[in-house]
DNA sequence: GATGTAGATGTTTTT
DNA sequence: CATCTACATC
């Protein structure tokens, strides 16, 4: 019911956070607020989306709608107006990290700095950290030879991207910052336009987004902010928990409320997370409630090795469907790296137990996407020059390095971008023929399809031409050996230009930059991933965040591994994971299974495991730790029988 | 351009 | 141990 002024709302794990922005959004238009002038911003597509979902079922549409969006979208819309002062132009376009990295990868070689310790990722994982925390020069490590690389490299990659009017994705938060500084005509506009802010897991904000708020709050102060401090896992992406801590600080009249009533888990899940966040020092005082009564007790089991510990957890899914009926989707095993899954995979299938691991590879990440990607972006911007090496060299179309080398000399001697200079082949003595001959054929092909997606409509069948166009399908049926391998690549291309279809029949306005920035800022497939996942869930306890489940599994809790190894020494680290485990525990709503090891292979090499140092923070009236048959009701020891057998027999068939 | 191989490396990843 | 990558060799 809040109306005006700075407001802090502390949402506890399964305290209903996001039904509280939905419900004052509502309460805001009631009152009378115009709809357009409220902003919600979020982390995550999928938050978004729910949100909007949820606003729509409780606001009449012919109140109007609120601007609910992820920082990244919101972003990218005002720079699309508004970027020209800043030395872009508006049709930019967006590279995601694989670009990046290919992108750093030529400045390096570049630079002649191409040494084996100065990888890639390396460095841009750092220039992104310089971007987003505005670290100053002077905290250079000077004994850090990356971090020194960095400070040289980090010029030539902005220049880089600049000159490709190409922004990444940091750059769509640092530049609309940038515009707001430098711009106060512009920052008035849009404090005009968005009166009231809401900001869903504010615990997450980084320093950009951090100053962007704050910016568009201005004095007025109509911020109202949702968030947990104990479900901040993303410190290492730049996410400052002090921003959350001090936010009464920040905005003097804060009124604060702290939501600690969990409408999710059974007491005995709630005590168990209480236990062991209560000794992470930097935090807000609080404690999750619930009425739901007790449950049962957290379970705790010590398995030999990885393998029977993946096998305990099969064994133990199969026995809750067959003496329970527990159905699969409601069940999910929670560890610490995507890799640790493969574990898991195995003995589910050895128990025929479907499952969706959750993460991993993304969909444009994939090489047949990106290749017709990076056509597509030549297309709405010539000046991308990481895509227009991309385009040429998938597939191959008689362009090699040295036709290359000259077209780049000559384009950088005309002013001009890659794609005139294709068209000017002609002009450049010392070309081949046959080079400029290829040259002149990818021009066409790019002018033509061009004018085809500018002008006409049906985005699908111009792109289905153009695939086929460039023979692309041949490349990729050559590429691969198996025709399996091959068969699956052409897959995902139709589901490619399926989602192009479906980006031109849902959009007001369609067009090729569109598309790909709905393809750059959503990953496409969650959509369709989320309609048709069925079976167990796998999943890190990162991806973990803001789901729930009636049946948790938590495995791997050793030292090492959580807390992470890497994570020991570091500064926050040792609170970083404990904040971790919170939120795998919390993610449970009925039962909760926490397994750990004797010992376990690292490295190929057979070592024993110590126990998580957070096991020990667990109350022990609220965990048992459980013996492989013990606990056990009469017709659930008789499934687990059965389904040895059975895992038995298959494990024999295989 | 395909294939083989030594050598390095081993976290989390909202956009 | 398993996987990736850079580089050599055919």
């Amino acid at each position: 019911m809040h109306f005006e002024g700075p407001m802090l709302i502390l949402a506890g794990a399964g305290s209903g956070k996001t039904r509280v922005i939905t419900m004052r959004t509502a309460h805001l238009i009631e009152k009378g607020v115009k709809a357009s002038s409220i902003l919600a911003v979020t982390f995550t597509n999928k938050a978004a989306r729910e949100m909007k979902e949820r606003v729509r079922a409780m606001v009449k549409s012919s109140k109007g709608k609120p601007i609910i969006s992820t920082f990244h979208s919101l972003c990218l819309r005002i720079l699309r107006r508004e970027i020209e002062p800043l030395g872009y132009k508006k049709n930019f376009t967006i590279y995601a990290t694989s670009e990046q990295v290919s992108l750093m990868r030529n400045i390096l070689s570049e630079v002649k700095f191409y040494d084996k310790s100065f990888k890639p990722e390396a460095v841009l994982e750092r220039i992104s950290r310089t971007k987003n925390d505005f670290k100053s020069p002077e905290v250079v490590d000077e004994d850090d030879p990356v971090e020194i690389a960095s400070e040289l490299l980090y010029p030539k990659y902005r220049e880089a991207l600049k000159t490709m009017n190409a922004l990444d994705f940091d750059d769509l938060l640092l530049l609309t910052l940038q515009l707001f500084r430098e711009n106060p005509v512009v920052l008035e506009k849009y404090r005009e336009q968005y009166k009231y802010i809401m900001v869903d897991e504010y615990q997450d904000t980084n320093r950009i987004q951090y100053d962007l708020i704050k910016l568009l709050a201005g004095e007025r102060g109509n911020l109202c902010v949702v968030g947990d401090d104990d479900q901040s896992i993303y410190g290492w992406r730049g996410a400052d928990l002090g921003n959350i801590l001090n936010f009464g600080k920040d905005f003097p009249g804060t009124l604060t409320v702290r939501l600690e009533q969990n409408y999710r888990s059974f007491d005995n899940i709630l005590k168990a997370a209480n236990g062991v966040i209560k000794n992470n020092e930097k935090r807000m005082e609080k404690s999750l409630w619930t009425d739901r009564g007790d449950g049962p007790k957290v379970n705790i089991f010590k398995a030999v090795d990885t393998e029977d510990e993946a096998e305990w957890v099969a064994e133990r899914i199969a026995m809750l469907k067959e003496a329970k009926n527990v159905a699969y989707e409601k069940i999910a095993v929670i560890y610490r790296a995507n890799i640790f899954s493969k574990h898991f995979e195995e003995a589910l299938r050895m128990q025929r137990i479907p499952y969706t691991v959750v993460g991993g590879t993304s969909y444009f990440e994939r090489k047949e996407v990106m290749d017709i990607t990076a056509w597509l972006k030549i297309i709405a911007n010539p000046s991308d020059g990481m895509s227009f090496m991309r385009a040429v060299n998938s597939p191959k179309r008689g362009l090699g390095p040295s036709a290359i080398g000259k077209l780049t000399e000559f384009a950088h001697a005309n002013s001009i971008d890659l794609i005139e200079a294709l068209g000017r082949a002609n002009e450049i003595e010392r070309l081949k023929p046959n080079a400029a001959a290829s040259s002149e054929e990818m021009y066409r092909i790019t002018r033509h399809y061009r004018e085809r997606f500018l002008t006409g409509k049906k985005m699908d069948k111009t792109l289905t031409d153009l695939i086929e166009e460039i023979n692309y399908k041949d490349y990729i049926i050559r590429l691969y050996k198996t025709p399996e391998a091959a068969y699956r690549r052409i897959e995902n291309l139709d589901s490619f230009v399926e989602s192009i279809n479906h980006y031109e029949s849902v959009e007001q306005d369609p067009s090729i930059q569109g598309f790909l920035e709905t393809m750059a800022l959503t990953d496409l497939i969650e959509d369709k991933e989320e309609k048709t996942a069925s079976g167990v869930t796998l999943i890190s306890f990162h991806s973990s965040k803001g789901l729930e489940f009636p049946v948790v599994f938590i495995a791997g809790t050793e030292e090492e591994i959580l807390p992470h190894r890497k994570s020991i020494d570091a500064e926050g680290g040792i609170e970083e994971e404990r904040r971790l485990f919170y939120v795998g525990i919390t993610r449970a709503m009925k039962e909760l299974f926490i397994t750990y090891t004797d010992h376990r292979k690292r490295y190929g090499k057979e070592t024993p495991s110590v126990p998580s140092r957070f096991l020990y923070e667990i109350p022990e009236d609220v965990s048992k730790e459980i013996e492989r048959f013990a606990e056990m009701e009469p017709e659930e020891e008789e499934a687990y029988v059965k389904n040895l057998y059975e895992g038995f027999m298959a494990k024999l068939n295989k």
